[in-house]
DNA sequence: TCTAATCTATAGCATTTGGCTATAGTATAA
DNA sequence: TTATACTATAGCCAAATGCTATAGATTAGA
């Protein structure tokens, strides 16, 4: 019942980002190392992040990443449905074959109420918040 | 980010005992055949969710398992956080050191209260909800 | 135009975790 | 005393996770 490194991790780096918005174009070596991330991994987890228009690259030299988008207006809760695999704490309501007949839908319902519970936490809470509640910095 | 199917099958062992409440022990072999769970597994289960006080057993011929407590007084939440592993979305909480200074503390509130807002929903329910929500029984 | 600095794509692998099975018991009502 | 239950622990297979490696494509600037 952890939440993958990708989603922690993703998060980490789009908050990085969010740091360095009207910076420029932020290189991913830079986030690598405030981070200790590696390349390799972070590269991974942009490309869903570009995909789904969070993320915005330019190549060449002096290019990077920045967010597509103000922090404001990025959620971590959209995050993590575009890098954690599923987003549902249980397969049974994909795959209803999974069930047996006697107690089917009898826990199906609340699986899938405490997983929105989980979401709507985190779709309230977007990178300029998270930036903002930060006491320490 | 799914449940384990301890917590799954251990709910669904769980809703099969209060289903059966009041009719004295029931064989862990007939769980077994109505969840379609197999016999060693369920042995498993019954461990943690004894020593938690959620499952009395009666050794011998015609002996068997039933609920410590009415089905109305055993929440959802309480099983899950029995059988699964951890109950925190990201373990920087007990372990500080997996943080690194930048974003130290920026991202553990969330999880924190995701985390949360999860559980507030799964202790909202007890089985003897779930049994009576069900309209197909 | 060339090239260094960057981003992109895919494959692979080592470790961990999850899900289950097997073995060897212990306890007790009939 | 024995069949029918429950208890405890070890082990194994498969899948997922977390990361690394390799190869290549793009492009701003010299």
């Amino acid at each position: 019942m952890k939440l993958s490194t990708r989603s922690r991790y993703g998060t980490r780096m789009m908050l990085d980002l969010a740091q360095h918005y009207d910076e420029g174009p932020v290189q991913i070596g830079n986030v690598s190392k405030r981070e200790n991330i590696s390349v390799k991994y972070l590269e991974q987890l942009i490309i869903p992040l570009k995909k789904a228009n969070f993320i915005k690259s330019i190549r060449g030299p002096k290019g990077g990443h920045m967010l597509a988008k103000p922090p404001e207006e990025i959620t971590v809760g959209e995050i993590v449905r575009v890098l954690e695999g599923g987003i549902n704490l249980s397969n049974c309501i994909e795959n209803p074959e999974v069930c047996n007949r006697t107690t089917r839908c009898l826990t199906r319902g609340v699986w899938e109420e405490a997983t929105k519970a989980m979401y709507d936490k985190l779709n309230s809470v977007t990178l300029s918040k998270m930036i903002n509640d930060d006491s320490s910095s």
